[in-house]
DNA sequence: TCGTGTTACTTT
DNA sequence: AAGTAACACGAA
């Protein structure tokens, strides 16, 4: 009985996200499985391909002929039924091909990457010695770039020559060479005689071997005892050698101390309690675990999985990258020990890949990572949490759009387990839900700590500080906590918002603003490097002396680096110890928790960072918290950039008091009567959603309304527009009046690499037929996509910029 | 008439 | 994505 196996492709365009149906070759048909990765031919000429069995059956209805897969690229299914099923589910809902999906849930080794080479067909033929050289193929590459590729080609034709294609194989499993000792007690006496006077690393090798029976190879070298001596052992039969798998393990050699579980208060108690009844009945129910900083959320999602591995089950806890920091890792490994693998964007190719094969083999039972981790391939799952659960990063901003909050919840309704999302400021779609009980509230309202309270806050107006003629970063109040700080040996952390906000060059004269040659955006000063660079591109360039459009040398540097307000603080305070943080002081691996460390050890009094300064810190003796300007981020075009604010100087006042001694907080704003800043100092959450809801109820935004973003994107502005356009008259006769229609109108950057984009957002609340019209818009785009215009669809799109 | 560039179409 | 076939064109 033939077998046959449908694939899906290696090829992500719309014509092709389909299964293509092969022929399972007699010698595979015992062993190959669903969720497995082939090697296949496709298309004309001897193209392979990479691709994903998902459908194994008896019968074929193509009724062309079928070509055989040509190998399996593993041993066993690296995607199980869930994860295929996750990938419909993905599929469905951003739009995306379905290869990109299954690629995506994957470590990036196991996507394929392919050579082609040019190969001779009879060796001896005269024309290798005037396009080959030694061997008997060339790289396609190479003979594009040596210019012989139309004669290679005409040989081609002439059959002299053919064209392999390769499919490389990335997942390489680390080896590490072991030596075994061959030698008893007593043939080593033998031994010992036997060897010459002179060679004396052989005599060491030998003692060593008598007494370490099973060493690694690096055991031997670093005794000075090279391959050359452990080669010669093995010819003369006192050792043997073996290569033994190992995993690159990032922490490896780390001891984490063991620690106990904390005392919960009452609060946290229920929480753990209500989440584990649910697990304890197989209910999927999704609980919103709303806590104020500083409240214990990180013990109450320990406490749970402990208890959930104790029963024999996994867990998976996903934190934004940001806070996936080394103290959240290690209190994790010493709480859980061995169970618990990491994932995260600092793992190298391989230590990732090493870290998905220990939770593939089962070896691993809890899984923290950022957002690719909500793919982890665990079984038998008991919980899932999502800490930080409002965080915009869990959204991916490439395709698949997917956000991992849906996968997560997708996943514990698979396994019939309850799912957590954790913040102090929860997003209003999921506030909201718990509203409407759709998910179940839980309330944290009392710091962890019974000695620790809610630092104070207090909102300083910069408009009255510039009519005091202080236009410097810092107001006097702040800079007197600061001095207050100093004085007592205790520390303060600064943050400068840098969202929507950036320093540029303008020239004083004629008012020019160097900008990007690629995109519609003005170039950012970047003082580390001594260029000006494009955020969205990459293009560099050097900083400019005189103004280009008019000469002029009056070119100054605007707005505020973290550099610039450094120089400008350490000025004030001449002895102050200040470390900064940021992304130009952090691009160096490690150099974050380097950072950290030093500040937690009292090396320094100031912490000046971006953003990134605002999660998860958690040092005892931070007191003052200044955050230099607050309301960068609010003019932004963004219906969400009220909520983005409140989140982030919620989220960074949590940073000070989190101890015994009092925290204090100190906002400076250009907006001090905004309800943002107004209610972030109140700490109300709970009035910030009301009044939040409110406004998003009057402009018919989300959580009332779904939203879906479409954009479309050509090198000419006038064909990207007029698609765009062309696609709004569809959207608009397709859909009912209740629905809303914004734009088409240019992206807020209208160009992006050389390509200009138009978009249009649609709300509404009901649209069944929506789903359906936007891939009807989709494949009738396929045609276009050769001429370079692009449509993409975002669904519930956290950027509106 | 040959060579080259463009476009449409197919892949199991 | 990457191949082929068909077609349109201008230089030889």
């Amino acid at each position: 009985m033939t077998l046959f196996a449908e694939v899906i492709v290696d090829v992500p365009t719309m014509q092709t996200d389909q299964p293509f149906t092969y022929i399972v070759p007699e010698e595979l048909s015992d062993v190959i499985e669903v969720g497995m990765r082939v090697e296949v031919p496709f298309g004309e000429g001897n193209r392979h391909i990479q691709g994903f069995v998902t459908v194994l059956k008896q019968t074929s209805t193509y009724p062309e002929k079928l070509k055989p897969i040509i190998r399996m690229l593993d041993l066993s299914p690296v995607l199980n039924q869930e994860l295929l099923a996750l990938a419909d589910y993905m599929k469905e809902t951003t739009y995306a091909f379905k290869i990109t999906c299954l690629q995506t849930m994957l470590p990036s080794v196991m996507k394929a990457e392919y050579e082609k080479k040019i190969v001779l067909k009879d060796p001896s033929h005269p024309i290798k010695q005037q396009y080959f050289s030694q061997s008997d193929e060339i790289d396609w590459q190479e003979a594009e770039k040596l210019g012989i590729l139309k004669q290679l080609k005409k040989l081609r034709q002439e059959n002299i020559v053919e064209l392999r294609y390769v499919v490389k194989k990335k997942n390489k499993v680390k080896k590490i060479r072991y030596v075994n000792s061959r030698l008893t007690q007593n043939n080593g006496a033998d031994i010992d005689q036997q060897i010459n006077q002179r060679a004396l690393r052989q005599k060491q090798l030998v003692e060593l071997l008598k007494v370490n029976a099973h060493q690694p190879a690096a055991f031997y070298t670093k005794q000075g005892i090279t391959s050359t001596v452990l080669k010669q052992g093995e010819k003369k039969g006192w050792l043997s050698f073996e290569e033994v798998e190992a995993y690159r393990d990032p922490y490896q050699g780390r001891t984490f101390k063991k620690t106990a579980a904390l005392a919960l208060n009452q609060e946290q108690q229920q929480a753990v309690t209500a989440v584990l009844a649910a697990e304890e009945k197989a209910n999927d129910d999704v609980f919103l675990l709303e806590g104020i900083t500083g409240s214990g959320k990180t013990e109450v999602y320990l406490q749970t999985i402990s208890t959930v591995l104790d029963k024999g089950k996994t867990a998976i806890m996903l934190v934004p990258e940001i806070a996936l920091t080394p103290q959240m890792v290690e209190r994790f490994k010493s709480r859980l020990g061995e169970a618990v693998a990491v994932l995260h964007s600092g793992l190298s190719q391989g230590e990732r890949y090493d870290e998905w094969r220990k939770i593939e083999r089962g070896e691993a039972q809890v899984v923290v990572g950022a957002r690719s981790a909500i793919f982890a391939p665990l079984e038998n799952i008991g919980v899932i949490i999502v800490d930080e659960e409002h965080e915009s990063s869990y959204k991916q901003d490439e395709a698949p759009r997917y956000h991992a909050r849906d996968l997560a919840i997708w996943r514990g309704n698979y396994h019939h387990c309850p799912v957590v999302l954790g913040s102090a400021t929860p997003s209003l779609e999921s506030r909201a839900r718990a509203q409407k009980n759709v998910y179940q509230l839980l309330l944290l309202r009392k710091r962890a700590d019974p000695a620790a309270n809610l630092p104070s806050i207090e909102v300083v107006d910069l408009k009255e500080e510039y009519e005091r003629k202080n236009t410097s970063n810092f107001s006097q109040d702040l800079q007197n906590k600061i001095a207050d700080r100093l004085e007592k040996k205790e520390q303060s952390v600064l943050m400068l918002n840098r969202r929507g906000y950036s320093s540029f060059v303008m020239c004083r004269d004629c008012g020019y603003v160097l900008p990007c040659p690629n995109c519609d955006i003005s170039l950012t000063l970047h003082m580390d490097t001594k260029t000006m660079r494009c955020h969205y591109c990459g293009h560099e360039e050097r900083i400019p002396q005189h103004c280009p459009e008019c000469g002029s040398n009056k070119i100054r540097y605007y707005g505020t680096g973290t550099q610039k307000v450094q120089e400008e603080l350490q000025e004030l305070f001449p002895t102050a110890r200040i470390l900064r943080m940021d992304v130009d002081t952090t691009r160096r691996k490690g150099a974050h928790e380097q950072i950290l460390q030093k500040f937690g050890a009292q090396e320094a009094d100031i912490l000046l960072g971006t953003q990134m300064i605002a999660k998860g810190l958690d040092y005892p003796n931070i007191t003052l918290v200044g955050v230099l300007n607050a309301d960068t981020a609010l003019n932004l075009p963004d219906f969400r950039a009220s909520e983005h604010t409140f989140q982030l100087l919620t989220q960074v006042a949590g940073r000070a008091g989190r101890a015994k001694k009092a925290g204090e907080v100190l906002i400076q704003t250009f907006n001090p009567e905004h309800h943002a800043i107004v209610l972030a100092q109140k700490q109300d959450y709970e009035t910030f959603y009301e009044q939040e809801m409110f406004l998003r109820h009057q402009s018919s935004y989300s959580p009332y309304y779904f939203t879906v973003k479409i954009t479309c994107s050509h090198q000419e502005e006038q064909v990207a527009a007029k698609k765009m356009f062309q696609i709004g008259q569809v959207v608009k006769t397709g859909l009912s009046p209740e629905s809303i229609l914004l734009g088409p109108t240019p992206a807020s950057i209208a160009r992006v690499k050389n390509r200009y984009q138009y978009q249009m957002v649609i709300k509404y609340k009901k649209e069944p037929a929506l789903s359906q019209m936007l891939k009807q818009i989709l494949n009738e785009s396929q045609k276009d996509q050769r001429k370079g215009l692009y449509v993409a669809i975002d669904n519930e799109p956290v950027n509106f910029i």
